[in-house]
Order: C-alpha cells, then structure tokens, then sequence
DNA sequence: AAATCATTTCTATAATTATCGAAATGTTAT
DNA sequence: ATAACATTTCGATAATTATAGAAATGATTT
C-alpha cells in the first residue's frame, strides 16, 4: 500500500531528525560538505559516534557522500529536506497517516478470524490480502538476524499449522523470509 | 540567544512527530478531534501510554485539548505544524542550526595536535584543510598593513618551522600574504 | 605490494524513551 | 457535596537509541 511507504518515509525523515546532534550535523552541511572527522572534532563526538549518525542520515536520504581525493565528502542532500517539508504542508499528507491505524485494526479483525485461542491457524484465506497479514503474523515468532536450519523452521511454523510447507513457502515467496542457496538456512528479512 | 531558541524548538517539534504512535495520532486528529479513549482504542495503547503521547506532542504545541461535555477533545493545531514546515523551508533556518556548535573546536584540535608547547610546528599534516589551519595560525604573526621583505619574512617563519619556503609558498597560495611584483615584499592579506 | 590514513562495522554499555497498571486528580451531573 | 467517569501522574520495567573503543574495511600513495 502506498500510504505505508508514506508513513514509514516521514517517520524515518522525523527519527533522523529528532537528535540533537544530528540536527547539529544538518546544519553544518547546510553551509558546506564537511568529512567524518571534521564533524566529529566540531561536535566533540567519537568518530565512530558521528559515522553512526551520518548513516543514520543517510538512510533517510537527507544526506549522501562523495569520495574526493583522500577522504569523504558529505554534503546536505537540500532537496529530501524541501520534499519532506512541502509533504507537510500538502493538504492529504496528514490524513493518510492515520491509515496505518486502520491497516492495523484490519490486521487485528482478520488474525481473530482464522486464528484460535492459542494463536493456531484455523484455516488459509483465499484473499492474498488476508493471506499476508497471516504471514506478517507468523514470520514474527522468528528473531531477526539469527540463521535458522529447515528442521526448526518446520518446527517453529508447525505451531501455526501442520501444512509448513505452505508457509515456508509464503513467507519467502513474499519476502519476509530469505533462504541460503540451495537446502542452507532461513532467516527472517526486515521489513 | 535567538537561535538557540529555534534549536530547542526545531529539535522538540521533530522528537515528538519522531514515534509512529504519535505520528498516527497526528493523523487521526487531521481528520476530526478524538478522545484519549477513542485513541487508545484506535492504537491499542492503553490509556495512561496515549495520555504520555498527547503531553508529548502538546509540549510541542501540536495539539491543544478543549473540554467538551463529558470528555476532553484533543485536536491537532494545524498551524504550528505548517509553521515549523515553513520554517524549514527558509534559507536561513538551517545554517542557524549549527550556532550552538562550537566553530572553532576544530582548529584548536589541529593545532593542539601539530605544534608543541612553544607554538613551534611539529609537523606538516597530509590533509589540505589541516594545513590551512596551520597557515591561519602562522599568519598572525605578521601585521595587517605592513610590508616585510623577503629577508623578514623568513626570520618570522623560522619561528614556527624550518621550512619557511614551503610556509611561505603555503601563504601566497592560500591568498593570507601576498607578494608585490618579483623579488619585492610581503604583507598580509585580510580575509 | 606495503604502508598510511579515513571511515565503517562490531561489541558492549549508558542513557533515553515507551509502555503498562495502579493510584491520584480533575470534571460533570445528580 | 458526592457519585460516576475521564484523564493524568507515579512507579517500575521493557525496548530503543546514543555512545565509545577496538577491529575490520576501503582508498591512496609510495
């Protein structure tokens, strides 16, 4: 859905934002492109500290780096900044941020009708709508980062519902799971 | 200090919009005014946890509340939110961020590293802009307005390095001295 | 290819923030 | 006033985020 990308774009853009020395940093680079260390001195933060929150920037787009000559340029990227501010002010911006509430109320509806009591799959959906929130679902009893043999996987979803197969297969087909080569591991994908 | 006030609200204004709960409930408030109930319901909080939320985003004057009966009715002020837009649209805004930076930390950090107790250069550093440092110190040295001849010129370098040719091309290059015609004096630049 | 320098990633810890349940406060209607 | 109800504050815990130092990576020069 596109008003979730919306939503999860602002909220990244308003995080990269809301740190002291991040705003700090922005308003560096508004003046001129400064490198890791630069930053690091003026702001009075470890290199690895001011590294960690150029990245944190950058996944936001609202910053980017050039490679000049010896080191690393990083500049402002003005243009994420102006787009961020004019969705603002964009008359639907707002009201389309309450959807990922109503996404969730739906989310919430269709897990109480095919799930039981103990959180057991009832029955598969036919709506491939309803068939991921199943998956969203499930894909959570899995940590993030941790690389998980087919057997535990099996296991794991067997709690669900006996047809794993079914479900390895959705949550990789739908990229919440991601799968090592041939028969190597599963792990869970972010987002 | 007028800026400093712009950081601290700049900064508060994005730590509260910086949450996806909050961020949802700034939608739903665009939309028409809500209880902390009919909020919580809405997210799945509980109460106290919406309550915490609203404090937030009223501190950043984003809501305002107004008794209505039997309830309180939270609704969404329009007007900072496109106020602190706006703001980030300006020129100057973001420059004047960088104001509680300290400009000139970067500079001492160099020289502290690159000369010794005496003021003496210890060493030519590799990075351009740490030997700019380097000449913006060694430049004071000489009065602004007077013209010093070659000869002068090297007994005050020598002060500061042994390598004063390499000092005093630095200079010339950089446009802190300048030189008059061929083999004739030396004097300061203005910056 | 080795050496040097800037940057990033990793690992661990400190600090901040979100959350809930219970108790306290405030508001409206009787 | 008091009862009934909505909201906030308090106290404690869980989750997230900021930070630094060490090790690894990447790029440039000799």
């Amino acid at each position: 859905m596109d008003s979730e990308i919306q939503f999860n774009e602002l909220l990244q853009f308003f995080k990269a934002m809301a740190d002291g020395n991040r705003l700090k940093i922005v308003g560096l680079l508004s003046q001129k492109p400064h490198t890791v260390e630069q930053l690091s001195i003026l702001l009075g933060l470890g290199m690895s500290t001011t590294s960690h929150h150029l990245s944190n920037l950058a996944k936001a787009g609202l910053v980017e780096a050039r490679t000049d000559g010896h080191y690393y340029l990083y500049s402002l990227r003005q243009d994420t900044l102006q787009e961020m501010s004019q969705r603002l002010l964009k008359q639907d911006t707002l009201p389309k941020l309450a959807v990922a509430v109503d996404e969730q109320a739906y989310d919430r509806k269709v897990l109480k009708t095919f799930t039981d009591e103990e959180g057991r799959i009832i029955a598969f959906p036919s709506q491939l709508k309803k068939y991921q929130v199943l998956l969203r679902y499930v894909v959570k009893a899995f940590e993030p980062g941790i690389h998980y043999p087919e057997k535990q996987v099996n296991d794991i979803l067997s709690r669900f519902h006996d047809d794993t197969a079914d479900l390895r297969r959705g949550l990789v087909e739908f990229k919440l799971m991601a799968r090592e080569g041939g028969g190597g591991a599963y792990w869970r994908l972010e987002d």
